[in-house]
DNA sequence: CAGCATCCAGGTTGATACTG
DNA sequence: CAGTATCAACCTGGATGCTG
């Protein structure tokens, strides 16, 4: 999102300085949410890839990266041929699992049978 | 974002039905976090628009109707002159502001100082 | 295998002007 | 006061083809 603002304006601070919405930011992106959920265990590339269906893998990709500058996750590239890449959690990422949890609870409660959107 | 997708793919179902996505679908707009977090008190519509600074009325009324349609806030119009709209959680909104809690607590400990994005 | 580069389509946000 | 309507700008996600 634009996290530019003009001259003179409300300062971008005053409106972004709010932790809750940081967090929303960490995890804001499509695919961001499982992949997390399936990096409770350590995974290759291309099993993320087939865990998470329906992704390219471009966005694979940059949502890994995305986690990764926001330390969620671990990147371990082997020196192999052929090339192997591990992703794992951080102890960042591991301590947003139980929200993670609790998302899901208050989903399986409250959003149910939602046909739109 | 695209719900659909072509026939004979990965169904729909199988990507979707995640109650934690499900949950991050609801808080997703750019302002609901700040805009559920003002309503812990009931607010009226040019108070909100105070309260959440640089947002405009068109995007406010915009997020206030998702929110709705999600039934985590009620609206309550007044039959005056001048108008009167007063915005309050449901029950379901009210029940969400604890994991908003988890949220900020975590932010607080794990995105100090990200100045990128 | 695990990417990167490019281009494109759609959704979301935002600015502005008008209304009951 | 609390909207609605319209249009433009931006960002994200996705498809495709190439590479070490």
């Amino acid at each position: 999102m634009a996290r530019t603002s003009f001259e003179g304006e409300i300062p971008v601070e005053q409106i972004e300085v709010c932790p809750v919405t940081d967090t929303q930011n960490v995890i804001a992106g499509k695919w961001k949410i499982i992949i997390l959920w399936h990096l409770r265990q350590t995974r290759r590339f291309g099993e993320l890839q087939r865990l998470v269906p329906g992704i390219s893998k471009g966005i694979l990709t940059h949502q890994l990266r995305e986690l990764e500058a926001d330390q969620m996750i671990l990147r371990k590239v082997y020196a192999e041929v052929p090339p192997k890449v591990e992703y794992s959690l951080t102890d960042a990422g591991e301590s947003f699992i139980p929200i993670l949890e609790s998302m899901g609870e208050w989903g399986k409660k409250h959003t149910a049978n939602k046909t739109n959107r």
